[in-house]
Parts: structure tokens; C-alpha cells; sequence
DNA sequence: GCTTCAGTTAAGGTATACTTATGTGAAGAT
DNA sequence: ATCTTCACATAAGTATACCTTAACTGAAGC
């Protein structure tokens, strides 16, 4: 069976050669001479049995053989190299990278963010701003914050209690519209971040929490979270405001929630990382500061009563 | 920089063991002995700065390091194996592996292949009956056989005529439905494998061909094409056979078509390959003999009134 | 308490991979 | 034309990475 791998170095001289589409190139990534990498090369050919480059005088180019290994070897030393620096990045404690919903990061996690900063100067925080789904080996990312319903199978998870809803204006319109009703004639915000909440958590399902069966059909649509929530601010509309991205607003006044009336959904945000490096010092330290910045406004739930999404009754 | 490649032999050997949870197994598939591959995770966690096995006395376990780092490898080398198999099995003539759709493989390249098979001894054909789309490396796969409309960029393309559905039954059905209009009472069987087609091919469109404003909503459904030719073949009912599909039970009398309208979809089979690959003998023998097959059969289309798809008025 | 098992360690040999130095053939410049 | 340069090939010598043999360790199991 001559389908087991062959040499390693030999692979590799390959590969970056096809990258580089120069052996002289190739050899100065590897630090080795250009004989050196012209012997791999042959030493290669020779195991496969035919050619890998076709060479020209000033140039090399693929053979069909080289062709067909160039992709698979490149993603399979890049995969190599991923694992390794990840593996790599456990020793570092000093950065730490974390990921999550534009939508948060804007309205929640920025303007918190400075506090842990000045906790932790010893960190380096670096952001990345994606709904991305991540791979944490392969995205080297340490902690994902995410919004939805999980499960979230092979990970760590710290659960956060469920998002509610209510809606959210600027004070200028909370003096327009004060009762349920006056809704129906306000300029209202659709965000659609959240339409794939099942069931659906929206303004005709507020609006019966409230006896009122009316299904409004026109209005602002935005499809994060954080600029619907702008809108609102920005006195554009009325808002179906979710708790983690109001609540920076409603503390600060620039949005009042007038109905004490909130939806629960059953979706939550979800602190993740891969299981074991929730010891991690930066890591552990990210979450202390996450759950406790999130137990600080606990209160406001108080204030509301709150109605799960499926005690709504239907249309 | 640390964060280049550790040593390669090293990596493997940490996948080896990681796989087998075991250094002795691993020695083994490396054919190493034990002492030397010892002797590489050593050397790989001295690279690391951090080990990657807590040593139990007999028996390893995996550090959180060595769980980080072990998917990636696995992953990684099994990529490198893939890319270098495919490019050995470049030189391999003598088999040959195709890959099509369960209905064409049923209905029309298995019935045909005992004739390739004697034509071309020194072959050795294997199937691969899947609708999943394929990676010619990654699946070593060297041909697919592929229904739809394309593109399929960054391949090498073949395409077949399109294909034109027109209703078949069994010889005793046909006696009792002679007319267009008497299919509306007799029991239809639809195949939900061309659901996907856009413009729809389906039921309520050959009715429109014959003037008739009809849309069935009832009958038997088969979500491959073969199942749905195989029910109209043992009296089930009235299907609306793909030519290429129907024409063997066609050919055979176990199926007649006694309309001589026949529906033109834009979609066709085409017969792909990894470019640069169609001249590799068993493929293009394999190409020579499906074209001449297919041309075969080509005067077929001349019984019928074929009609593009675009040109049914809309309902 | 002896045996076995799984991995470690040390010493020494061998094959692998690298370097230096020289060679080759074609493109481009003068 | 011829000279230079460029990109890779080849040869010979060398270093080092890798492997083997052989002896060691420490715990589990009969």
C-alpha cells in the first residue's frame, strides 16, 4: 500500500512551491536553498511516480498531478497550522478574543467594555464583530457570545436568562403615545434580527398582550438590532426593544419604556467557548466580568411583568 | 515568530497517538518503535513549551493543549492523505469511478453498463449512487453524472440535450386513456425529484400544452424518478417520465408514450469531470461510450412535438 | 511478590535533509 | 551575436534529525 503519506518535508516544499509558483520563492519561506527545495521536489516526483511541475525556463507551472495535490496540500498545512497556533494560544494569556452579534457588541458590550479594560489592563482584548458561526480552533476566537436558542453540542455554555421584549421610544414620543392603543397609529420599528425566533416574537404578538389583535404593516425594517434600537433614539419610531440592547439607552434616558408589559422569548444569549478553557485566566476572568455586569441590571425585569411567548394567545 | 510548523514528524506522531490514544498503537501504524515515537511527542511538547499527554501509568490522556491541537492534525493529515491519494490515483487506468443520481443509475446506466463493462475489460467501474454533490479529490471520484441546470464552474463540462418529460404508462393503461383530456380521470404519479426545476415541469403544465386548464391534486408520489417509472411500469398509474429516465422501459414496451407532445426543460444532464482529467484513458472512454449511448437513443425525440418550457402559456 | 504492560531514557548508527559549489539552458540586454 | 542574468538542476560533502537496540521505571493485576 504506497497510499500512506509520503515524506512531510517533501509535501511541504511542495506546497509552498505551488504557492509561490517558484522553487526560489519557496525555498526562502522554508529558509532552506534553492537546491535544497529542487531535491524535495525530485525526491517527491519520484514517490508519486511522475512529475509535479512542468519545468520552463524562467518558470515552473503544475502538471495535471500537481494540479490535482496543490489545493488538498494547502488546506491541509493551513489546517495544521490553525490547530497548531491555537493549541499555541493556550499559553497566552494575555489576549483574549472574543466574538459576537453586531447587534451587542454595539449596544451592550462597547459601552461596557472600558470597565473590564481598566480591570484587566493586563489583557489584550481584541473584537470581532460577526454572526458568523465560529470554529474556535480554526477562527481562533476564545469566547462567542451568541444569541438564539442552542443547543450548542461540545462547547462550554453559560446560559444568560431569556431575552424579553417591550416597547421602547424616545421621551418626546412617550408624551405622544401613552396607551397601547396609540400604538397602532405611532411610526413602529420591525427588527428583523430576531424573525426567526419560533414562535414569533413581534408587534402583532405584543400587541395581544394587550387584547389588541392588529397586525401592523408598514414601518422602518432594519435588519440588526442595534440601528432599529437607534431609530428609536434617534425619535424615528416606536421600537420592540430587546432587554440586552435597550437597556444602555434606557439607563441613560435617551429611551423609556412606558408599558410594563414584556414578551419572554425563549431564546438567550449564550456565553460559549471549547470546553476546558473556561479556566483559562483571561477567559474566566471575561466571564466573571460578564455575568456580574449582567446581574447589575437584573432589577429591571421587576419592573415588568413578563409573558412567555407561548402564553400569548394565538391569533 | 513561533507560530510556523513544528517539526512534521513530530505532528504526526501526536496524531497517531492522539487517534489511538495510545503510543504503542501509534508506534505501530508508523512502523516505529514505541521508544522513537516517545521520543517525538517529546520533542513536540519541548516545541510547545507544555506537554500534551498527562501520562497515566498505563494508559495517556490527552491534556487540554493535546485536545485542542489533536482534531486539527487529524484533520489536517487526513486532508493531505486525500489530496495525495487523488493525485496517485491519477495514474491508476484501470478503474474508474462514476457517481450518479439513484434514478439514472437505476434506469438507464445500469441496464447499459454490462456493455461497457465488455467493451472495456481492462476497467475496473465502481458506482457511487448519490445526489450529493462531490468533491472529485476529497470523494475520489473521477466522473459525476449530474441533473440540473449548471453552472458548474471550475469543471470540466459535458452537457447532454436537455431532457423533455411527456406522459408513459404501462401498454394496459394506454388502452383505456387515449386522450388528453381522459388523463384527467386517470390516476397520476408525480416525481417530485424535478420539484426543483423553475419554470415547474410538471402535471398542470402538459395539460396547459393540450389547452387544458388542470391542476390534479391527488396521486402518488415518489420523490426519485426511478420509483415514480417503476409504479407507472407495474400499472400504478400515469407518470410524467424524464426521456432519460423512461426510454429503457420505452424501448423494452414495458412503458408507452401515446402522446406525441413532450415538455423541454431547461435542465440536462451533463457529465463532469476535474478539468485536465477528460483525457485520462478511462475517463474518455467512459465519456466516448456515454455520448454514443445517449446518441443511441437520440431519434427518439424526432416522434415527438417538443415544446420549451418558457413557451407553455402561463395558467 | 512476581509478571506484565506502557511509556521513558540513553547510546549509537543511519538515513534524511541541508549546504556549498558548479552546471545548464533560455530570455533579455547591449 | 554574445553577454549577462535568472531559475532551477546536479554533485559532493556534512550535519542533524530520526530511528533502533537495550536497559529502566512504576503501577496494575494475577
Amino acid at each position: 500500500m504506497t497510499d500512506r503519506l509520503p515524506p512531510l518535508t517533501a509535501l511541504r516544499a511542495f506546497d509552498a512551491a505551488a504557492r509561490h509558483m517558484s522553487f526560489a520563492k519557496a525555498a526562502e519561506e522554508l529558509n532552506v536553498t534553492p537546491a535544497a527545495l529542487s531535491f524535495q521536489i525530485k525526491s517527491l516526483e519520484e514517490h508519486l511516480g511522475q512529475p509535479l511541475f512542468r519545468r520552463l525556463n524562467r518558470a515552473v507551472e503544475l502538471t495535471e498531478a500537481g494540479k490535482t495535490l496543490a489545493p488538498g496540500a494547502a488546506e491541509g498545512f493551513e489546517t495544521l497550522t490553525a490547530a497548531w497556533r491555537a493549541t499555541r494560544r493556550l499559553q497566552d494569556n494575555t489576549t483574549l478574543t472574543v466574538t459576537a452579534g453586531p447587534g451587542l457588541t454595539a449596544k451592550w458590550l462597547a459601552p461596557r467594555l472600558y470597565e473590564f479594560a481598566r480591570a484587566h489592563p493586563e489583557i489584550d482584548l481584541r473584537f470581532s464583530a460577526t454572526l458568523r458561526i465560529m470554529d474556535f480552533v480554526r477562527d481562533e476566537v476564545d469566547v462567542a457570545i451568541r444569541f438564539g436558542y442552542g443547543p450548542d453540542p461540545g462547547l462550554y455554555v453559560l446560559p444568560v436568562p431569556p431575552e424579553w421584549v417591550t416597547p421602547v421610544m424616545s421621551p418626546e414620543l412617550a408624551e405622544r403615545y401613552t396607551t397601547p392603543e396609540s400604538l397602532m397609529e405611532a411610526p413602529l420599528i420591525f427588527d428583523e434580527s430576531i424573525d426567526f425566533l419560533d414562535p414569533p416574537v413581534d408587534w402583532p404578538a405584543w400587541f395581544r398582550t394587550q387584547g389588541i389583535d392588529f397586525t401592523p404593516t408598514h414601518g422602518s425594517h432594519f435588519s440588526q438590532a442595534d440601528h432599529a434600537i437607534d431609530a428609536a433614539v434617534a425619535g424615528a419610531g416606536v421600537a420592540l426593544g430587546r432587554r440586552g440592547m435597550a437597556i444602555t439607552d434606557l439607563h441613560a434616558g435617551r429611551l423609556v419604556a412606558p408599558f410594563k408589559t414584556a414578551i419572554e422569548t425563549k431564546a438567550h444569549f449564550r456565553f460559549l467557548c471549547a470546553p476546558g478553557t473556561e479556566t483559562r485566566p483571561q477567559i474566566a476572568a471575561f466571564r466573571d466580568w460578564f455575568i456580574a455586569e449582567i446581574d447589575k441590571t437584573a432589577y429591571v425585569s421587576d419592573e415588568f411583568e413578563i409573558i412567555p411567548v407561548e402564553d400569548i394567545p394565538p391569533p
